[in-house]
DNA sequence: ATTCTCACCTGTTAGC
DNA sequence: TGCTAACAGGTGAGAA
């Protein structure tokens, strides 16, 4: 499931790979993304200038001016090659460049993934996402949880108060941090949300070092996996110890997604 | 107004 | 062993 370091990762990705090339053809477009995106032929003879990222959202520019927004969402990967691979049966957009060789492939199991050019009302859900995660700062993030009695984990979760972090950044950064993930966002003290802010910094630029996480499906421009995995303490690490306190880790639902915590280094409290 | 729940989708896994 | 049912999760629409 791409994350803000996973679509980074991506862009890099892209714009190293792709930056510059001209689209020769579209061999093959998938009727749901059309369904999303009746325009997407239009790539045809535009040039990709290049490629940045905002929250989750790879953002196109192209030499024509429009400007295509494309979101992974859970299992969405887009692949870079030379060569003639065979179709897969979750591919929906193959682009073939007028020079190289070179293709490019949007590959989505899940079919949650859009692709679309940038409208008005694109731009307007552009334009309402929060603070970057990996720049937050603890002021931000103060003004952030005062306003609201939600559990920490769901404000973090919204895209609209911080872009970028999905269920596995979120889980360590509360562990980081020694968060409850049920703690009422207004009812976090200073010093944790300085240590939440910290962390969350920490954990976004380690994860982009380290290419994202590949936890089952993710996967670079180049189909290398991301390396973070190997240091995730507590997401889907339920049943495991702590590797502070030795207490299980533990798996609960918090609106409606599945959380791990360790339950003694994140305590629930009443107040700040 | 704010917050919560569910649908979307399909490969994987748990359970009978 | 083989099948069905539940599950995973980011987002937005609609409900509460």
């Amino acid at each position: 499931m791409p994350e803000l370091p996973e679509v980074e990762t991506i862009v890099r990705g892209l714009n190293s790979m792709v930056k510059g090339l001209t689209v020769q053809r579209l061999p093959h477009v998938s009727p749901h993304l059309l369904k999303r995106e009746p325009q997407l032929r239009q790539l045809t003879g535009d040039t990709f200038k290049l490629f940045e990222r905002r929250g989750k959202y790879i953002i196109a520019h192209l030499k024509s001016g429009k400007r295509l927004m494309i979101h992974l969402r859970m299992s969405g990967c887009i692949l870079v090659g030379e060569d003639q691979r065979r179709r897969d049966k979750h591919d929906h957009l193959e682009i073939v460049f007028r020079a190289r060789r070179r293709r490019l492939v949007f590959r989505d199991v899940r079919k949650f993934g859009v692709i679309q050019f940038v409208r008005d009302g694109q731009q307007e859900t552009l334009n309402r996402l929060g603070v970057e995660a990996p720049a937050i700062t603890a002021s931000q993030l103060q003004a952030l949880v005062c306003q609201s009695k939600r559990p920490v984990k769901s404000l973090l979760l919204d895209q609209y108060v911080i872009a970028g972090l999905g269920n596995i950044y979120v889980d360590e950064s509360l562990y980081r941090s020694g968060i409850h993930p049920l703690q009422a966002a207004s009812s976090l003290s200073a010093n944790e949300i300085r240590a939440l802010a910290r962390a969350i910094r920490q954990i976004m630029a380690s994860a982009i070092k380290n290419l994202g996480t590949t936890f089952d499906s993710f996967l670079g421009v180049n189909g290398e996996t991301g390396r973070f995995a190997r240091y995730l303490k507590v997401y889907h690490q339920d049943g495991s110890r702590c590797g502070e306190c030795g207490d299980i880790i533990a798996r609960i639902k918090v609106g409606g997604r599945g959380t791990h915590f360790c339950p003694t280094c994140q305590k629930e409290h009443r107040r700040s």
